[in-house]
This record gives structure tokens, sequence and C-alpha cells, in this order.
DNA sequence: TAAGGGCATTAGATATTTCTAAAATTCAAC
DNA sequence: GTTGAATTTTAGAAATATCTAATGCCCTTA
């Protein structure tokens, strides 16, 4: 089947799509699903690349490269061979409704379910295509509408609007500021797990001692006890600037 | 594939099974599962047949009896042609630990989320295939260890044992004997919506006035109020007989 | 502007689960 | 026992999503 759609695509190809109209309620594939989420995460408004993206997924890039012509002519993306894709309106909608899901499923299990921040994200993973509306709906409700994931990640509205997140990067700031943590920019559990150590969270409020002018090296005092962050862990840690101590 | 299994079938065929050993933690697909609850469902401990289990299913009879050849082949179940099916220790213990599941899943969805008797199954449906085994102990935590669901049907043991229900049918009382309800046994909403109309439900004391001797109407007498019940409806309230009113 | 490397796509195949239509089997009734 | 209806299975096909191997495209570098 990608194959006729890849034929039909062959010279120019905005017309006649076959799904037209009923794609902004259609029932959707986990995989599709899955794509949609993977371009908003990889490229957010901007285009995405099919190895960025097979990246993403754990997919092989041919495989990626068929499913991106499926998306195309179900009209939730703009893909042109070797120029990459970006979401159209439908798309992103359902990216972000995808989204939603899954940070409030994270927060759920963090906050209820004794989950550790890196074990949230793969059960997420799974429940996030098992959920109907409904149980999102009641989920909301039973956590208190959280602006916020466990990550510090903005959690799209029903709207399709996204919180604001304070996004400035630890390694950015100078010497003698003070910083409140909001967010972590990572997957990743050990990378989790070792901030958790050092004892950086959203909530997390610390001050900049010095910064290594070469390497970039920060100095932070959290708790009144001194640490050092890389360069690269420093530019994960999102937050704001605080006036006062 | 279905094809090769069922070729090597013709003539006697426990032999050389490929996949033999490692059926016990496997992962299995979603209709895999499906199938095996559907077979409990249909014949707990006896032997189904394949157009039971495609009503059961919702699913065409040639695509159950490939399945269930796929099933043999796993072992999972014992199966032999136009003779029904029936499952394996393993097949059964797989049975009961989605049973278990989906029990605990619609227990938390009514108690926590709102959820009406009529809407949690459909989402338990889904989400029984979604959750890890880490989700389920916690979840079983978080409702303190329920032996029933909100069906009052039973919930299957970590250990593949089911805890005892009463399951005596409403409709096998006689006049003057009272009853307390532990269990509906149906799925369907219209039938469970009308009895919760009638305040029938797993808990519900009630009294039985009298029993009509043709077709076996039962009157009963619930908070005060006289109602009558058909003997089909009566047969499908199941719980026991108690002594002092 | 020609070559080469890297990225992306086509080609061809596989696995899974389902369907409808047609053939086979079973079993009960005559 | 034979027949006929009901049940079940085989045959053949389709949809979805994935893979590896081979080819095609683009763009930088010389």
């Amino acid at each position: 089947m990608a194959k006729n759609i890849a034929k039909n695509d062959s010279k120019l190809n905005d017309s006649k799509l076959n799904g037209s109209e009923q794609n902004a309620n259609t029932q959707i594939s986990n995989s599709v699903e899955d794509y949609l989420k993977a371009i908003w995460l990889t490229a957010q408004d901007g285009a995405a690349s099919t190895n960025a993206l097979a990246e993403q997924l754990n997919i092989a890039a041919p495989s990626v490269s068929a499913m991106l012509s499926k998306l195309q002519a179900l009209e939730f993306v703009v893909y042109e061979r070797y120029k990459g894709v970006s979401l159209t309106a439908i798309g992103k909608a359902r990216a972000l409704e995808l989204l939603r899901r899954h940070r409030l499923i994270e927060t759920f299990l963090f906050e209820h379910f004794e989950y550790s921040w890196d074990e949230v994200h793969e059960d997420a993973e799974r429940l996030e295509h098992a959920v109907s509306p409904r149980f999102i709906e009641r989920l909301a409700v039973f956590l208190d509408h959280p602006s916020h994931d466990p990550h510090g990640d903005p959690i799209p509205c029903p709207d399709g609007t996204l919180p604001d997140t304070p996004n400035m990067a630890l390694a950015e700031l100078k010497a003698g500021e003070h910083f409140v943590v909001a967010r972590l920019l990572s997957q990743a559990s050990d990378v989790l797990a070792y901030l958790e150590k050092l004892k950086i969270q959203p909530g997390t409020q610390l001050k900049v001692i010095d910064i290594e002018p070469l390497g970039g090296l920060v100095h932070v005092l959290i708790d009144e006890l001194p640490q050092a962050l890389s360069k690269e862990l420093a530019m994960i840690v999102r937050g704001s600037i605080v006036l006062s101590a």
C-alpha cells in the first residue's frame, strides 16, 4: 500500500487524496500516533528528517519513509521526498493530544503509584495508546488539572495550547545568580537518576557559584552544598532566575 | 503460517512443536490474550466450541479456527479439529492473569474515576493489554487488594486461585427466604442499568415474597418496596441466603 | 563540474490478524 | 444407514507495519 501511494506521488500530488475529511476524529493506529508524536518531539513546528525520526522511534529508516507517505495521504503531515516532513494543523493537534495523555499518565504514576522518575516513561508509553477520552478527562480531574508533569514538561491543554514553561538553561547563568529548576530536558533514566542524586529536580532552588571559562563547568550551591555539573548536563536543566535568595 | 501448522496437523501432531519451553513468560499479543480469556470465560475448565468463541470475541469463525491452531502450537490450548478447545495449565494461568488485570482495572475505574457500572467494561478491555506487572502490583496495593470487582466477579489472585464467590441464583429461592446479592452475571449494560434502577447490586439485601409457578416470575421486597423480576433476570442475580432479616 | 559520502527511497519479503466463499465434517432425525 | 442442517475448517486474499539489501538523490569538496 505504501507502494501505491508512492507511485501516485511521483510527479506532483496534492490532488485527490483519499481519506480527505474524516481524519480529524478518525481512530488511528498506535503506530500512526507514535509517528505524529515523534515528529512533534523532533521538530516542534519545523521539519523532521527521516533519519531523526527513525532514531527517535527506534525503527528502520525505510519503514519511516513508507509511513510518511501514508501520513501524507491521511493529511496529518506535509511530506516531500528527500526534504523532510512537518505536521499539518490536524497532525499537530493529534500529536499534542497524545502528548497530553502521556504526560498526565506520567504524573499519575509518579504521584499516586510511587513510580520512580525513570520508571514512568515506559509504562506511559504503552498506556497512552489505550486510554479513552473519558479516562483522560477523569484523570485530569483526579490530578486537579496539572500544568506540568514530573519532569517539568508542559502538559498540553485540551484546546491544544501549551502552558508556559521556564526554559532558561542552567548553563547560561552567571556567577552569583539564583535559579529555580522547572524542567529536565531528558528522558534518559541514567541522567535523571544522576540529577536526582544531586537533588536537582523541578522545584529545586540553587545558586551559581562560578562558571569555568573553558569547558563551561558549572559550580552551584544546593542545600548549602557545593556541586559541579558539566556544561552538557547544565544545558538540560531548565528553569528561571529568582531575585531573592 | 496457520497454513503450515494446519498442514503439519493433518494426521497426528503432538510432535516437535516449535515454541516449546519459553511460553510461560513470553510476551504475547493482545489477540492471543483475548482468545485465552475468551476460552476461559466460555468454558471455564471445559472445552469451548469455535462458534461460541467467535461470538464471544466478535470475530469470524474461520479466523478463530486459524488462531486455535496457533494457540495449540504455542501450547496454550489443547485443540482437536472439529472437537473444541480447552486451556492447558499455562494457558489457564495466562487467562487468569489477564482476568485479574481486567477486574482490578474495572474496580479502579468504578471506585476512583466515577465510571458508571456499565462504562467500566470497554475501557478495561483496552487497558488490560497495556498495563505492566508493576502497574498491576501497585494498583492492587492502591485498591487494598480487593477480592471482587464492582460486578461481584472474583478477582484472580497472583497465584492463580479464585476467591470464593456466593453463587446461588435468586431464581432458585423459595418464598420467605432472605438473600444478599453478591454478583451480577452479565456484562450487558442495559441489563446492568435496569438492575441498578431496581437497586439490585452487590450488597443489596432482599426478601422473596413469592415465586410464580408457571413462568418463574420472582416477587421480592427491596427496601420495603415490592418488585418483580423475570426468571431469566433472576438467574443472573447471584448471592447467598441469609438467616436473619 | 565530477566524485564521493551520507541520507533517503524503492524493492522485495515477512509476520500478524483478519475477512469471505467454498468445502469438509459431524451428528441427529428419519 | 442416509440425508441434511449446523458447525467447522480450508482456500485465498487483504490490511498493517516492519525488516534488509540495493538503488537513487543531494550536496559538499576538490
